[in-house]
Order: C-alpha cells, then structure tokens, then sequence
DNA sequence: CGAATTTCTTAATCTTGATTCATTTTTTGA
DNA sequence: TCAAAAAATGAATCAAGATTAAGAAATTCG
C-alpha cells in the first residue's frame, strides 16, 4: 500500500524503490484528533506537514485577540510556517487540525539530508513551491480586487464541497471578516 | 565580468564553468527604459525575469478601472506572472519597468531545457520559490493584522531606501490604499 | 526655458464592514 | 439525554478609508 505522499510525489517526477525507501524512513505519519495543534506560537517550527487525510489550519491570534486565519490545507496539500521553519525563530502561528486528520511529518533537518539522497527531489518541490506561490500570488490578486462580500461568494462558487466541511466562523476569519458580517450577507437572498 | 545573475545563483548552488555556459546561452539580458512594458494583458507569459538593476512592478486594472499593483522587484529579486506562465493562458497583468532597467530574461522552454541540463538549478529555483512563498505568506499576515495606516508606517520603517524611488501613488497602490489617503496619514506628524 | 504632463494635496461627503451586546440554534460529550 | 459549550444570528451605532472634485507642486522633455 502506498501512501498517498509517494503517489503525489510521483505525479511530478519518477522514483525509484530505493528512493521510496528513502522516503518512507524520513518520514512520519500520524493520525491526529480535531482540534489536535502540531505547532503553537513561541514554538520554532521543525516540520512540513502533507495532509493524506482531512483538513489543517494556519492561523495567529492578531491584536484584537481574534483568530485570523491564513491558510487551510486539505488532501494532498503541504502547510507549514516557512519564516519560521528557514529562519528557526519562533512561531506566531498555530497549526491545528480542524477536523480528524492523517499527516505526513518530516523534519527539516531530515529533509535535508534527503534532498542529498535523493536530488530528484528538488524538483518535486520547486514545483511544489512554484505552485504555492502562485496560488498566493492569485490570493492577493483577489484581495485587492473583490470587497469582503464578493470574495465570501467568489470562495462559495470555488469551493462549494469545502463551505461545508468548516464551520463559517472559520472560513469569515480566512475571508478576513468578522462573523456577524458572514451572517449578514448570507441572510441576503442568492 | 560575472553576470549578477551567476552571482547570485552561485550564492546557493555550486555551478561548473559548463554550468555557467548553459546559463549564459540561455538567457537574454535586456537594458529596458523606464516605463517598457516586459508583459501585457491578453499576452500569455512566456519568460520568467531576474532584475540585475533597476526596479520592475507587476500591476493590473481592477474593476474601478486603476492600476493595482501587487508586485515590485528591484535588484536581484524574479519576478513574471506564474500563473500564465504555467497554465500557458493569457495574463490580467502588467509588467514594467519603475526606473530604467537591466533585466535577465529567461523563457520558459529554456529553463525547462536547462532543468535537464543542469539539474541543481531546480535546487536554485526549489529555496527561491520558498523564499517567495514565505515572503508571500508574511505578506498576508500583515495584510490581516495591520489597517492601512499602520502598513503604510511599517512598510516605511522596513524598507526606508525604496520608498525614495518610487511615486506615492504607486506605493499606495500597492497597499491597497489611495493616493488621497497616502497623502492624508503622510500629513500627519510622523 | 517653458508648456505639458505627472504627481501630490485638501476637504466634504459617503460606504463597507467593525463593534457591541444580546439572543438563538446547533453540537458535543459525560 | 441533557447540560454545557460552540456556533450562528440580529440590530444599532461607529470608524476607516473611498469617492469626488478641485487645485497646487514637481517633473519631464522638446
């Protein structure tokens, strides 16, 4: 049985049994209970984490005292926090699983090392990384493009399956409002 | 005379002098004026673009019909529009040239060739593309934690120097503010 | 140099979404 | 199963920043 990280990874470059091997034994996977944090503020960050099963979110505590969250992350997408990860400082961030999930773990230092074994692998990230950059890049083209309201509908005619999946609290602090907004123009008609 | 673009890619990878020849041969540097266009709406991005000197921004027209810019790059900075470029369709953005420019430009079948050619270079492109994501990710943050007026004053005190060399109206752009309200907070007392 | 263009400023009014506070509905888990 | 916690809603007031409409100042370049 293969993982579901291997079967992602071989979408974009070929490896070998050996690499595989290699891999798997840097590897950890762990099934987590909603609401379970696999990072909190203060804490320097270690790890990348691949989502094999359920839903994480990224998320800091802003001067208001409310959670802003900035990134989710569902089947076959990475999430860490990156600044401080590269940069080993503390974290401003919580990681926490917003449902039951299953994620791959690997520690940077074991990365890498793995990015010596298997150098293929820097291909699978850049293009990983090419990817998140992109979509982030479109985020903040959408941001500065759409008021609040037509970003909540633009996300709605996205995601339809994902709405549901997450309380709407949730999905008002990653749009940037507040919820009492979200009640509002979800109370209009369509 | 190295290129600044070896320099830089020289201060993470180890090139070989056959390395740097295939680099060289496939890129084209470019002195473009003040005010060039590199990219267009309508046009598909096909080049990917390192700044040597000077300073480049990447804007778009929003539905109120003004410039938005959500990038600028200055020395040793890449910038082009990655989802055009990747998904081969036609871009929304501008890219042109703030100041008078010197630009290494790449297209993306030679960087493709190059890959294969020279695979550390996906190790380059793997940590810039973090980079870029990170600064991405930061970026966000501050977006949510931040009003205008306190971005406008952290942008100021983070990078002094670009401030000079650039109008306020594009800096306001970039955060997302008028030029009405730049001038507004700028007349208050620091 | 001097006219044209770009950039910056000021001020009055208006809008989007925040804040506050209270209540209702839904979900969870012992 | 039912009490407690979590999530969603509603309404009144408020604030940050947009809009509109002039003008003034600074650059540019023929």
């Amino acid at each position: 049985m293969q993982s579901s990280l291997i079967d992602h990874i071989n979408k974009f470059i070929e490896l070998t049994d050996a690499d595989i091997g290699l891999i798997n034994s840097a590897v950890v996977v762990k099934s987590i209970k909603k609401k379970t944090f696999l990072l909190q503020p203060d804490h320097i960050c270690h790890e990348i984490y691949f989502v094999s099963k359920g839903c994480l979110r990224l998320y800091f505590i802003n001067k208001k005292l409310n959670e802003q969250i900035t990134q989710f992350a569902i089947e076959n997408w990475w999430i860490t926090d990156y600044h401080s990860l590269e940069n080993n400082v503390p974290s401003n961030y919580y990681i926490q699983a917003v449902e039951n999930s299953e994620v791959v773990c690997i520690n940077k230092n074991k990365l890498d090392d793995l990015f010596e074994k298997v150098p293929r692998l820097e291909r699978y990230f850049r293009i990983v990384q090419q990817r998140a950059f992109s979509a982030a890049q479109k985020r903040i083209e959408y941001i500065y493009s759409f008021t609040d309201e037509e970003r909540y509908r633009h996300f709605r005619s996205l995601f339809p399956g994902f709405i549901q999946r997450i309380p709407q609290y949730m999905l008002a602090s990653y749009l940037g409002f507040t919820p009492q907004f979200m009640s509002k123009i979800r109370a209009k008609k369509i």
